[in-house]
DNA sequence: TTCTTATCTTGACTCATTCAAAATAAGAGG
DNA sequence: CCTCTTATTTTGAATGAGTCAAGATAAGAA
């Protein structure tokens, strides 16, 4: 679903009104998985130069919201964005450069969903981030 | 180990100097554990008004880098900290008023510590956030 | 085509955190 | 105990990702 016409659909099947930005900002995310709002707002202006960064915090504030896109936060790090929702899996971030990764995780499905002790909590969410070393910053190492 | 004489110990230990404000700063943090930096500052001048909000944010960030205390900071919130540190345990955040409780994980004493495949990564910490609504919040909307 | 209202643009603003330079004090060595 | 070196601290300004607000625009219902 890369194409102009499924990411309208995307949009319009999560109830939204489907505008340029909003069509830009979705087909950047999906292109560019990962990448930061910068990079984000960048992509967009290639095509259109007109759009804001407002337009573009908006959109994927609401994309975030509605379940259309994952919002990934590392410590110390700003915010990312990718279009792979819904399938539970998790990210690997290296310590030194800040380069991220896809991993599932291997307990299963849904691994780590229940905790010991929930202090009452209603949980719906184990969000995992592994920590490391990238393979290029183990090189410059070594 | 939260008296002065404890506190200053493990200053030493760690080969820090022992000084005013970093005894105040992990003082602090141990009576205030899931506090705030502006938490900590607030504390810090209750007995030591003159201490600067720097020096707080350079004695945090030394502590954490030595190991002494770990930050916790969930995404669209304000970092945290504590002194519990090296036992692996996790951390659930209420999705409505960010409260903060500590929870271990079920899976036994290093969870998830192997992603199914880690690209390459030296993996050393698995992070794990529980998202959820905490009980105060739940009473809220029933 | 018109009209309502969600969305966008513009530009200012917030606030946690960091930077930089001058002042201070920890503690090693005498 | 005193001196000296240099790590820390204070002070005050700056950064920058993200947000707020008001007027202008355009999506899409009728």
């Amino acid at each position: 679903m890369t194409s102009k016409a499924g990411i309208e659909q995307v949009l319009k099947e999560a109830s939204m009104r489907v505008t340029q930005p909003r069509v830009a900002v979705l087909a950047a995310v999906t292109a560019n998985p990962h990448a930061d709002t910068e990079t984000i707002i960048s992509a967009v202006h290639e095509e259109h130069p007109h759009v804001s960064h407002q337009a573009v915090y908006d959109s994927l504030k609401l994309f975030t919201s509605l379940g259309v896109v994952r919002q990934i936060q590392p410590q110390g790090h700003i915010a990312r964005y990718e279009t792979r929702v819904g399938d539970n899996h998790h990210h690997v971030v290296c310590r030194r450069c800040g380069h991220l990764a896809d991993v599932d995780c291997s307990v299963g499905a849904s691994p780590c969903l229940h905790a010991s002790d929930d202090h009452g909590f209603q949980i719906d969410e184990a969000e995992v981030i592994y920590w490391g070393i990238c393979p290029d910053c183990q090189a410059l190492n070594s």
